[in-house]
DNA sequence: AATGAATGAGTTTTCATTCAT
DNA sequence: TATGAATGAAAACTCATTCAT
């Protein structure tokens, strides 16, 4: 039996495998920091075996990092899927930011994703390795966002000067930034209502026709 | 002796404890994970006892939380100093990405700044404690990039519009950006000298008057 | 059906654990330490299940212990072939060293078969047991060496008045002697050659008439 | 502080590690196999914490080769001890086995290190680095032996033809193979005391003048 | 009879923290 | 005050053995 890459399709993995996906996303969805989740700790929510994880991936870091792929992924697909059917550039960039405030794993997922492929932790370079070793990471922002632009460039709403790949970091930024908006509201008093239209209103604005 | 908070102005913090946030500041220069900077590392690079540091810290998380908040002190001192003398936004813009670009340990630090502030790590709580616990932290960003924006709304090259906490965090974001687009460039195949001119001139256009 | 002995005839050894036997064979003459050979890698290199062999053997320890009694009554056969036909005492000790020269398992195995009778590992009081429990283990080494032994008192080429064990344990001594000159002959600085010739003397020497 | 190395002096050996070093010579005195000794085991009966022990040893592997080259010199300085002030070589060969008589453990060692330096275990490697680093393993032998068989050939009891180590190998093997015989006397039916004189007396048969 | 996925006890090893000096 | 040797709890990982299929 091989073991497991991360990239696999839904429906060939293994049942244990996907508990242990589930468990890994419970654990930082209930707030607790990847480098503090064992392995222990992660089997025991999977209900599994602690050697039985050991059959399926090679090390702690492939467990997390796995697990970490796969939740992008979901994201995407649910996100694209959402989507789907939504005609302006304007109207998407809101319905993203609905779903970033419905769902709170969802955000929690979101800052993961940026510290994962940002940091120097162990986990960074096996994910960054795994995400240039297939499709999935250099199509992914694109599936994610490509769609939304195009029908942004098409209508008028986005320059069709600027580059897809500033447009990408752009909107991407600026997702971040309501992101860290959300979590140093405390330390910092910040009315987050109001800097969602904000950043919703700059970003339309920094896009569009000169 | 009480413990070190972390929050004591310079010149009462004790020489022991400059080594300690040195060696820790290095450490992290040098690439490593904080999850993977050990106490030992810490004091033998500081050159003191390991005993030693436990009389001015309570815990490891203490020292890096304290660390941490030290560096970002004295980053945003050095920032305010280099900003002196500069006539427009869009000057200080470009130093600003001149600093970040000439200095390689400073783009770490500001990647470990927005990971410290916003995850979830055994960290991230002490140092968010700390922040509210004192004036730093509220203070920071104002007196970070304040003036910078101040005169840009002066000179109209900011719409006055805005509130602030908004136009900090925007350019925070654009900092943010572009330190993404050079940490995921080998995935990605990003042009980093494109990125720079377009987010450069995309929060010029994003904060300008409409 | 009974669990396996060690002991059956050859022709009664069913056909898995001949596979099982096989594979100990070949992992141990790869040189690889009995304490590291896992029974995953004996029931892989044997291309059976993991738990089939279960159904032939108790435990890790049985397995290796009847696949290294199988070894050992093979050696023993297969050499008690290669003897027949040889006429004096002399002529037969050059052919059992030129047999120990010429396969390098076979040296393996011999070293092997010392220690297993020796050592204080979870095998060796198997071993002892089951050499105990049999005619094999008593008369194993009067069939290998009795014929020759024989002979070479016939042939006056060894002391009559010298009992078989100890004429047995001195051609066994010098054979370890031999096995030992090799092994050691990095460390030492051995000529190995010249070795050979001393030891064969030595043996002749010290079992002829006084 | 450096890692031991096995090879220090014994008054530089320091106390935890001279614990640790007794430790493994009773639990392998007691008859317990190397391989099945754990890192727990040590420790535990040597009065130590867990982790010390790895303030002076790398791993498991280096804590078992050292403790057993300290054993082997240890037991060579005794043996060249009592040999002093002997006469005859043939008196030296009757010390030498009376010796070994006396104290089980002392047979457990010498077991050992033929096994120690023959096998293919994680240690003999290891064991056969540290022998050859330093003048301890090439002149183990000859300290051991080598005055007695001077003392032999001088009194003309050893032919002055036979090359040094030839004598060496002649005795350490007829050493080997009295240890043999009372390992195996249990399977076989020996006569040990029987056993011995004919040893005794082979050794010296196989090495006087033709 | 044969399989191999699943298990968890047991192993080695690390490291934050303590405390005698 | 400063030290670093000593500790042991907890971590990652292995593997002999079981058992549902």
């Amino acid at each position: 039996m091989g073991k497991i890459t991360g990239l696999e399709s839904v429906e060939d993995i293994p049942s244990k495998v996907l508990l242990t996906y589930g468990a890994v996303q419970e654990l930082v969805g209930e707030g607790r920091d990847i480098n503090d989740i064992s392995v222990s700790a992660i089997t025991e929510r999977a209900g599994i075996g602690k050697g039985t994880i050991y059959d399926y991936f090679d090390s702690r870091e492939e467990i997390i990092a796995c697990a970490f792929l796969f939740y992008v992924r979901q994201t995407a697909e649910r996100m694209t899927e959402t989507m789907r059917g939504v005609a302006s550039f304007q109207e998407e960039i809101h319905l993203l930011f609905d779903q970033l405030d419905g769902d709170s794993e969802q955000k929690t997922c979101f800052v993961r994703f940026v510290h994962g492929a940002t940091d120097n932790s162990k986990y960074s370079p096996i994910i960054r390795e795994k995400l240039r070793e297939t499709e999935i990471g250099r199509k992914l922002p694109e599936q994610l966002f490509g769609e939304m632009i195009r029908r942004g460039m098409e209508s008028g709403e986005i320059s069709s000067e600027l580059p897809v790949e500033y447009v990408l970091y752009a909107v991407f930024c600026k997702v971040m930034t309501y992101m860290m908006c959300i979590a140093t509201q405390e330390s910092f008093d910040i009315d987050t209502k109001r800097m969602r239209e904000l950043i919703i209103a700059g970003i339309l604005k920094e896009l569009k026709q000169a």
